[in-house]
DNA sequence: AAGCGCGGACGTACGGTGTACGTCTCACGT
DNA sequence: ACGTGAGACGTACACCGTACGTCCGCGCTT
């Protein structure tokens, strides 16, 4: 009676949150449920009334994840920079949490919260002025880049971890004909400012979709209003 | 004497081959050193004597499909085509090894196989007259879209298969108002043909690639050579 | 108030996993 | 002929996901 010790109710929600720091505290292999139970201070099984299997807790996280995406609408603002602030959410979301994203890249997410950012992309190419098919285009290759600029960063960070470890034993003594460039670059290629690489391939993006717009794919905008500033 | 049974001798090479079969087979999940080791007639403890670990073994694989490229580099044809032609050869072996590419996505590959796709790029970037610093970042944006666009789309259809499944139970009382887009373009989204999808993206790319040379990021070629046809 | 039903926490148990360690065999250099 | 070293192998251990059965306590019905 010294404390009756009352637990704040075991909870599907309480699990995924506790998974998610067990994963950025000690990395994705760490988790197991036997682990997340402990973190818990609970039994294993007692999961399982909760969370039908590690597959689903693992959605879960995901989803978890994915929910922090901050997409506030600013209306005043350009198609453009909308463009821009939605892809460096993902971006922010994949710096708060960088050991989930892997997580987040290979599960599902079949909530409404997976499809959120989904409509903001349509939204933003549809207030471009792009056609239907061509913004769904649109909202694939902004995904496509924003998933593979962490991906590669995170692949990079490991690569560039495992070399200060050994030293780049085998690095140097590279057949220096084959790999001109490379050797060419090492300062450029060491110099590696995860930021900037990615504004640059942001930036490409956006000046190729504002070409885009330009050139006449705005048929849908143009058919409906007449051409107006020509 | 019927037979001396002449196992072909156990090496790296065929535990590594092993298990890229398997995993194509199987999936990825299905990998243990345990199934790799039937899969070769050989007990577990035998794979030890020529992989450290299972994480080596992982690596192996994503090596081996990388090795897979295929970077025929053909001089006369423009870096734009032959930026094309790169990011097709990722594409490439991810329709070859599609069930690997998540692990070649997750594990360092950190051998000069890994180095030849980098040195492609820097070359072709090179000879469209970046300088060094420029050439680096499209290399990565180049990269980070090659790798995206697979996990997308293979995400995608993780995320299709598994609404064939459950015949979009929760899928179609979206909240109409705030899903707008999402249900306006759903035929849009339903066609996934990847295809067009990483043309598309991969075009938007060599498009800003090209806008960028041609407003003066070339300073390296032009001030070592004059301006020529220019 | 008494009885009941049920959801949720828990323990046990099973098959599978990665791998450390020790042993045995056999081809080869001396 | 003999030592030697590489490599195949078996055993063993800690850990994993999870199926299944038990049990307790809360809330409802009577």
């Amino acid at each position: 009676m010294v404390s009756d010790t009352p637990r704040p109710a075991l909870t599907r929600d309480r699990i995924v949150q506790a998974a998610v720091a067990l994963i950025e505290r000690e990395g994705a292999d760490a988790l197991s449920m036997r682990r997340v139970a402990a973190e818990l201070d609970v039994a294993v099984m007692s999961l399982y009334n909760h969370v039908p299997n590690k597959t689903a807790l693992l959605e879960g996280v995901a989803e978890h994840v994915v929910a922090g995406l901050e997409l506030e609408r600013d209306p005043a603002v350009s198609w453009q920079e909308g463009a821009r602030a939605l892809v460096r959410a993902f971006r922010k979301v994949a710096h708060d949490y960088p050991r989930c994203m892997t997580i987040v890249f290979t599960h599902k997410v079949d909530t409404a919260v997976g499809l959120r950012p989904m409509e903001r992309a349509l939204a933003l190419a549809d207030a471009a002025g792009f056609d239907g098919g061509t913004a769904v285009r649109i909202m694939r290759a902004l995904l496509a880049y924003a998933i593979g600029a962490q991906m590669r960063e995170v692949g990079m960070e490991k690569m560039l971890g495992h070399l200060a470890e050994t030293g780049a034993k085998s690095w140097n003594h590279l057949d220096p004909e084959e790999f001109r460039h490379v050797i060419a670059y090492g300062p450029e290629l060491a110099a590696h400012v995860p930021e900037t690489d990615f504004e640059f391939g942001l930036d490409l993006l956006i000046a190729a979709l504002e070409a885009l717009a330009r050139t006449g794919a705005e048929r849908t905008r143009a058919a409906g209003a007449g051409s107006g500033t020509g």
